[in-house]
DNA sequence: ATGATTATGAAACAAACTTGCAAGGCTGGC
DNA sequence: GCCAGCCTTGCAAGTTTGTTTCATAATCAT
């Protein structure tokens, strides 16, 4: 239906992908000339890629503490009932929230793993409450706070 | 010295940071007409967060499964020293692994976060190998296979 | 008040993106 | 082995976007 076709991404295409994800407003012309293609052939596949979901988003990464976010945390959470429309109700919650930078449901001993960027401390104890807390179908949830952002990025390895 | 000035953003400057978080292909006269600037402002402000590291990268995100890596990890590390030296030592591994999306070095009762980005599990297991079990002073980790990537992103709320 | 600093919009300019078109290369059928 | 159809490419023209210039307006500190 609306499936990304699965064309198989060749050389120059993941070559692009490379510098795309390093800088996308690299010009299609200095672009061309690293992979040996002309300007128009490398905006034709990038305008392929895009339209397939290989390339989902052109995105400036922001400074986190520059919009008053200094505090990165993980949130690990565990949820009472599984079931799917529990599991959904949990989801559409994360999903609503913008402090939730990320969010993943995982195998294992716990259920979600959150991406939380706040402004303080008393911020976040203010959000366990809205969010954790004031839901019944949360056991519980482990918080581990972030002292360094060693790496941090979207980069999907193009070699 | 190198520090990012902390001048304090102001309303056009949120806005803009949300239009640009969404599509960074936006046009500068558009963003002008949606916060009511002149595509010369719009322009001199975006430079100006990007000379003071408000904006940290233009990147095109892209979708992992294109690229043959289709499996999103969550590990968590738990070091044997946490002597300066031996955290840094870490750092740098967990840096130079294409492989290893993010990385954080966290509070709490373990020491790393990590976000793994893999084609299959037998190479999941080969990286832990190389990565975790080569290196004596890793005390243990534990693995999360994520199911649902329910939300992706760097999106830092600009409201 | 007043002078310095900074930000703004209009217009001219430069650069980048986009499209049309003809040529080259690969693929499959015969 | 040959040919036809399809796909991708490069070049060149046209269009959009980004960038600089400059004069003016707003802000701030004195």
């Amino acid at each position: 239906m609306s499936e990304p076709s699965a064309s198989t991404l060749d050389a120059f295409d993941r070559a692009i992908l490379a510098i795309l994800q390093e800088d996308n407003t690299t010009p299609q012309r200095v672009i061309g000339e690293k992979v040996n293609l002309s300007a128009p052939a490398v905006q034709r596949r990038i305008r392929r890629m895009e339209k397939d979901g290989v390339i989902t988003a052109n995105v400036a990464v922001v400074e986190p503490a520059a919009l008053g976010h200094p505090i990165t945390i993980f949130v690990e959470i565990e949820l009472v009932s599984e079931t799917a429309k529990d599991i959904d109700a949990a989801k559409r919650a994360f999903l609503a929230a913008p402090e939730v930078q990320q969010c993943y449901y995982v195998t294992g001993e716990v259920d979600f793993m959150l991406v939380v960027l706040v402004p303080s401390m008393a911020a976040y104890e203010a959000l366990t409450r809205r969010l954790f807390f004031a839901d019944a179908n949360i056991r519980k949830f482990r918080t581990f706070v972030a002292m360094d952002r060693v790496k941090t990025g979207l980069t999907v390895p193009a070699g």
